[in-house]
DNA sequence: AAACAACAGTTGTTATAACAAGTATATGTC
DNA sequence: GACATATACTTGTTATAACAACTGTTGTTT
């Protein structure tokens, strides 16, 4: 009389391995929030700083990345590099140029406000960071890393 | 001579802090590819799937489950589930109706096809993650989902 | 050295996320 | 019982993410 379905039984009980991805997924998520509202100040995105913050710490020579490097060292998937650098351009916090030697290259690189980005956001991050964590202890701290390091071996292979 | 600003000493070696939201997001994001990769089988994106498992397991009586309830039991934060259940209704995994009773509420349900596609998709979701983590003991997954949830406690605060 | 494959970026398109403002209903207060 | 406030959702708009096809350059093979 009711066309309603039978639901199976096994779902609706999640395993060890689902509370691991549900919580990982969510605390990163909540810590992404609270550090783009805190790079909000500066008119950035979290993943806008991200790549600022590659550029800077790798560009010693100021010879400029190349778009591939910066999109393989940022720490999640993005698909657009160029459109996240035309952007970047666009407000004046890098300056792009062709690699002279090999012209498929585009080597990209900080401007003196790219720089002041980079070092007036950090303090701020790291603390935000700092305090997100600070009810664990630095035992637990090592553990989570070196766990989450573990995990995220295989989830590259 | 040269326009070469100095970079300040301090950034480019992370803290543990760092590494922990790096791995965690690294780890989310890597996973959420492969989730997506293998839902994008049944036209399912993961949101939409978390979506439709949030009805199928919430929604006992058949009664349907309210817009802002299912928002708030994804683990990432959704602006807009209004146009989230909008596409769903549109490829007829869900139907919307008004409650009777409190006319500002919306309780969305899940058709036969709904409630197969969850049905369909959980047990190879969850032999993927098994997978992604068997290389874990199981004293190592439960600390890790421990040391994840006391992480997390303190983002939702 | 011509042909083919690999590489690094670019561009086009569509769908979705993010942010903000708006609408209808319900609840609380005086 | 009018009025302010809160709630649940909707709608408008803009920017970005995702996917795929394309261009120019370099490397490799014969």
């Amino acid at each position: 009389m009711s066309n309603q379905r039978k639901r199976k039984a096994k779902i609706g009980t999640s395993s060890i391995e689902s509370e691991i991805f549900k919580s990982a997924t969510s605390f990163s998520d909540q810590t992404l929030a609270q550090v783009n509202e805190l790079l909000s100040i500066w008119g950035m995105t979290p993943l806008q700083y991200n790549a600022l913050r590659v550029i800077y710490v790798e560009d010693k020579q100021d010879t400029g990345i190349p778009s591939k490097e910066i999109g393989s060292r940022l720490y999640t998937r993005v698909p657009d590099v160029t459109r996240l650098l035309d952007r970047m351009v666009d407000k004046g916090w890098i300056t792009r140029e062709r690699d002279k030697i090999n012209k498929r290259v585009v080597r990209s690189r900080l401007t003196d406000i790219g720089m002041e980005l980079v070092e007036s956001a950090h303090a701020p991050l790291a603390e935000l960071e700092t305090k997100q964590l600070d009810h664990l202890s630095d035992d637990e701290k090592n553990a989570l890393s070196t766990l989450l390091n573990k995990a995220l071996n295989k989830a590259l292979d």
